[in-house]
DNA sequence: CAGTATCCTACATGATACTG
DNA sequence: CAGTATCATGTAGGATACTG
């Protein structure tokens, strides 16, 4: 039993699972990982998320403190996302993750829809 | 996007975490590593699943390719999981979002209850 | 452009009781 | 021992409208 923050974790690893739990958290910081994005950006290529819950996650996602965000003051606003080390060292795991399918489930239907 | 099943992905990454989303796949799984183990153990060790939803997950990763399950016939039934080539590998990128967290968070506090 | 606020729904999980 | 069935609940996420 681990107790982190007011949470509750069986076990180490649901304690680091926790940092990537639900739909979104790992596909945002994939898309993080080759340049910085502002929020828009983020929204078109994450393909169905809503604006909702893109800020939430990001907020808890700089919280947890995988990734940075700057806001440039200008007008219009402009907000950069980017990952901090600690969340690189996390998202060239999620990429074994993707290369794990890769192995096992080359021929993925894609749909034409997108 | 992905269509797999007749489930729905955005992407190749959301595709290969469904595999371990929610609280106890991954647990399972890491659970599974070192040998194969009975229902009962692993209701004891995964410290507050209810037998419901162990059942599921064990059913889904079954189905997913990830486990084996044999049952002895016996009285009373034996049951016993464990990993097939996919869910091994599988596991060893797990391990190393636990490495991943012992680098970041090495430590943690480990609550007295249980 | 980058958010916040409100309301709603679906689903994952928990609790409990029962069975071959 | 290893399940299944039923019911209840919290929360993640979606839809939509609004704001600095």
């Amino acid at each position: 039993m681990i107790d982190y923050n007011g949470k509750n974790y069986v076990c180490r690893l649901d304690f680091a699972m926790d940092f990537i739990r639900g739909k979104w958290k790992a596909v945002i910081l994939c898309h993080l990982y080759k340049k910085p994005k502002r929020f828009l950006e983020l929204q078109r290529i994450t393909n169905g998320i809503s604006q909702k819950v893109l800020n939430e996650k990001l907020k808890e996602l700089e919280l947890a403190g995988l990734i940075h965000k700057i806001a440039y003051a200008e007008v219009p606003p402009k907000v950069e996302y980017s990952l901090t080390t600690e969340g690189r060292d996390l998202t060239k795991i999620l990429k074994e993750m993707e290369n794990w399918s890769i192995k096992y489930y080359p021929h993925l239907e894609v749909s034409l829809i997108q």
